[in-house]
Formats: C-alpha cells, structure tokens, sequence
DNA sequence: CAAGATTGGAGAGTTCCACTATCCAGCATA
DNA sequence: TATGCTGGATAGTGGAACTCTCCAATCTTG
C-alpha cells in the first residue's frame, strides 16, 4: 500500500505519518521509485502502537521513540523489554534529599528481595515523590512504602500473567510494551473508582 | 513577606509566581498599598503544593488549578475531595466500541460492589484504554481486570489509612489530594520494579 | 530626604512541542 | 498527455508554560 492508504486505514493524516517518519518513530516504506514507495501492515501495526502509546499513554513524541526502540533492539528477550519500556521520566537534580531518599528505595527493593538491577528512572521518579511528600510535610511511613511495594508486586505478577499466552516472540515483546505502559491510565483510573467506593465506605455515606 | 522573598524561600522565580497568580493557581497577597502586597506561609506552602503537582506529577496548569479549586471548595470534605482530585483526562469520542468498554466498566464497578457515583472522567480513561488494547489485538481477559480491580481495592485502602493521622481538615483534604495524585508515579515505578523483578524470578536470571 | 532598588500589574516575547501546510520534481493512471 | 498522488524538505501554526519588559508607586538605604 502507498501512504495515502496507509493514512485512511489509520486514521492519521498523511502529513502526520511523515512527520513520524522523519522523528525516527516509523521506518520509511520500501522504495520502488524515486518518489514512491511501499508500505505494509508492519507499518500500519506500528502506527497503531505509536498513536496508542502517544494518545492514551500520553507519551511524548521522544518518550515513545525511546519505547519504540527497545522494542525493536530487544525484541527476543521479553525481560529486557520490561526492564526498559518505562519511557519518560524527568532528570533529579541530585540533592542530599533525594540522596537520602534513593537509599531508602534500595532498602525497599532489598527488603523485597527484588532482583533489581537496571531501571535507575524508577527508582529515581520513586526517590523523587518521596521526596517531595517530604517537603510537603506528608511524608510517606516505611509501613505504607512497604504495603504499596507488595501491592505492586502483586500486580506484576498479574502483568506477567497476561504475557504468557503470547504466540511469536514480537508479539510478547509488543505485549510487554503494552502492559507496562499502555495500562498504567487503566490502574490508576481503578484505585480511583476503588478510592471513592472505600472513602464512602468508611464514611457510611 | 513580599514576592521576593517568597520567591526565595521557594525557588520559582517571581515572574512565574506572577504568572501563577495571573492563571488563578495562587491567591493575590494581601494589598498594603497600590504596588505593594503581603504573602504569608499559607501562599508558600501552596506554592510548593503547585510546584509539585506540576513538576513531580506532571499535570497541565489548567489540570493543577483544577485540583486546587477541588480543594478549597470542599475543604470540609475528604471524600468529595478524593472524588474530585483526578485531575487530567483525555476527551474520548463515544465511538460505539467505547460504549461497548464502558458497558464492561459498569459491570466491573458492580461486580465488585464499587459504590461510585462521579467519576465519570475515570470510567472513560478506563474504558479508552481497554477499547485501545482491543484495536491493537492484545484484548485484557475479564480475569486480569478482576484481579486488577482487587489490588486496586487494597490500594486504596493503603491510601484511606494514610488520611487517618490527618489533624485538622484542611491537612486532610491536602494529604488526599498528594495521595490521590502525586503518588502516582510513585506507585507506577514501584509497579515497574516489581516487573522486573517478577520478569527476572520467571525467567530464572 | 534624595537615590536606587523593588513591587504589582499587564502585555509582549520566547521556547518547545506536535503537528500541519506548502512546495517540488518524479511517477501512476486514465 | 493531463490530472492527481508521492517522497522529501522546509516553513508555518497553535497551544502551553513560562520569561521579559515596562510603568508608576513605594520602600529602603545612606
């Protein structure tokens, strides 16, 4: 298919797929010509991925490249793929603050036992909000850290779950991709939901 | 304490202070004479209180002015506050697909007995994300989204507990709102931990 | 009490981002 | 052969979040 058909079965504009295209976020068509070339269903499966990722995840642009991009370097080892798919995170500056708070997350995971070794935007964005509530006043007790951590292992167990029935070894990596950042608006849209059910519980409304 | 200072002891420049105040994010000081106004800790502590949610949090200005409307207006309510307190949501079209998702939503909130009556923003951003996994062919079993749910539900009471210890209502209605959406990332991250650690236990690395 | 800095308020300017539009020569189709 | 589509490049758009500049009034310092 040429690259108007490409833009009518997926509903983004032609203008658009070039601008992807030149962003790096979707390979170029096969050329046939010196002002044509060809595209396929890879591409169009790709496009779909992008304007999940960017519409509902809300990714960036360059979030979703980096996305894009371990996915297709890992695309063999489903593990990877999870280590790295956790796209945008913003840059700490280092204080002694956040210092002091980044210990304490690595005291967490050892105290999980998590077998942890990549993932430092993690556990920075964690450090990071621990952080802040601590400025604010509100800080977070290990209690309720270590609660929220066998909450979320928990989950992982249900995210790993679903990559089980996967068939080829792209479509487990896409999955991965999926479930790690395409979800995340889905769970916390639950704990809000379960959030107002539990406030109105407790206050017998 | 005039602006300088209070743009001082918080670290945001006087002209975004300005800006903050112009956008309705900040209450004006309390005038002392025509070019002159007075600033309390009140307008520092909700400044760092913006600085967070837009800065750690991620949300739009529009989103944090939002939140902060949500809590001066029902200061006196800690429930209504964790109904209102969720901040930015993508406006989906009501494609018939959609209606098919927010169907399952519904019977989602029954089945686990979720008494929810607003939140129509959460619904949606749920709905989009289930109606999307369908599209791109990675369709969520009815099974996970009941197990998703369920650890939703102890979150949620992790996050009730947290409001427990609150003194006067105002730091109750302020604790919620930080719990509702500053730990966010941080729960997200711990999820992502907890992937990879699962990911790794699974594969025997 | 004069000089210099600071203030509140308002408008204009800046930077970044995610597109979107325009242009062009080459190609496809009728 | 004319009409319209194509890839590639460049420029333009609109929104968001600041940031700068200006002003007369006011405060502070010497």
């Amino acid at each position: 298919m040429r690259i108007s058909e490409l833009s009518r079965r997926s509903g983004v504009s032609v203008a658009t797929i070039k601008y992807y295209i030149r962003e790096g976020l979707l390979p170029t068509g096969r050329p046939t010509a010196a002002t044509q070339a060809e595209y396929d269903d890879q591409h169009l499966r790709r496009l779909r991925l992008i304007r999940a990722l960017i519409g509902v995840r809300g990714l960036s642009v360059n979030a979703t490249r980096d996305v894009l991009e371990a996915l297709s370097q890992e695309q063999a080892d489903t593990h990877r793929i999870l280590g790295l798919a956790l796209g945008a995170s913003r840059l700490a500056e280092e204080t002694a603050q956040e210092h002091r708070q980044l210990a304490e997350v690595d005291t967490l995971i050892e105290e999980m036992g998590w077998r942890v070794h990549s993932n430092a935007s993690a556990r920075t964005a964690l450090a990071d909000t621990l952080a802040t509530l601590d400025d604010l006043g509100v800080p977070l007790d290990w209690g309720a850290l270590l609660r929220y951590a066998k909450l979320a292992e928990q989950t992982a167990g249900v995210d790993l779950d679903q990559l089980e029935g996967a068939e080829d070894l792209l479509e487990a990596a896409e999955r991965a991709v999926l479930l790690t950042t395409l979800l995340e608006p889905a769970l916390l849209a639950l704990r809000k939901l379960a959030q107002e059910h539990e406030s109105a519980r407790r206050h017998n409304i």
